[in-house]
DNA sequence: TTCAATCTTGACTTTTTCGTCAGGATTCAT
DNA sequence: ATGAATCCTGACGAAAAAGTCAAGATTGAA
């Protein structure tokens, strides 16, 4: 239960685009120096981002990369699901292979599903809720007791 | 951001021992069965279980094995941390090669690392709270709203 | 003692993920 | 047109994770 190599560099790039002013856009050698990534990797973490439709590109002499959206209306769990999947996809149950046929012979199994179901729900609440903006802006202020509060609500 | 192939199969295998009345134990053979995993496999993860302190094990003709606490002791916290280590370890920063030295020159690196605590935060109150015998005994109940108002207490 | 059932360990192989590469396509300035 | 700067794509190699294997150690029963 870890963050992929490919959601944090990945996230790292968009947040590059989001510090942008409207308008501008950044080169994959600029991103690339920024962040300390390749620029191949850089190139490949911005296909699936283009291809998850959260940037845009443009090729050519003045070509770059820019968010599609405002930053205040992409968020982070838009990000993730693009880079790297749900916590708990619906094939999930399959993987079993039991001495039943599927996961209803066996109680064990189907509590864990609604347990992920519910650990789901939880981490969606926090990162549907922060957007590219909030994080550019809030820093440290994000990890405040307001936050937490919030994810009852 | 997924679960391990070990710590779905790990978690799986405690419930199997869960579901033990106390005293009995389970061999690998029979785990195996029950869940369709291979011994060998069965046998890695529950060295891992075993060197994290979830369960004991007996040698010899009458061996298996057996949960070290009571199943309302064990918490899917503990066997989340032991089985797969958690979301987001303190060596996250280091990753961090851009143009500066580390995460302290990019406000975004470092908004990204407050958000990651706190969805740590938000993962590990549901997974804190939810012990392998609610598992067992509650099943879809868990999904329930009351679990999620708890988050905020 | 001898044997069968069981756990223990370290090393190996396979699979998946990550990162790299080479060649191509597009745009714009000259 | 030509060339420079840029993005685009599919395929390749490297690293990490997952799963397998073979040989050994322990226990209890006959």
């Amino acid at each position: 239960m870890k963050l992929s190599s490919q959601e944090e560099y990945g996230l790292r790039c968009l947040l590059q685009l989001a510090r942008q002013a409207p308008g501008e856009s950044l080169s994959i050698p600029e991103i690339s120096q920024a962040e300390g990534i390749s620029h191949h990797n850089v190139a490949k973490l911005l296909r699936i981002l283009r291809q998850g439709g959260l940037v845009d590109s443009a090729r050519g002499q003045h070509g770059g990369y820019t968010l599609a959206k405002p930053p205040n209306q992409i968020t982070v769990a838009d990000a993730i699901n693009v880079l790297g999947g749900r916590l708990f996809d619906d094939g999930f149950c399959d993987h079993f292979s039991g001495d039943g046929d599927n996961c209803t012979h066996s109680l064990a199994a189907c509590s864990v599903r609604a347990l992920w179901g519910q650990v789901q729900q939880a981490v969606d609440q926090v990162l549907a809720k922060t957007t590219l903006d909030d994080l550019l802006r809030q820093g440290h202020a994000l990890a405040s007791e307001d936050a937490l509060l919030e994810i009852s609500a």
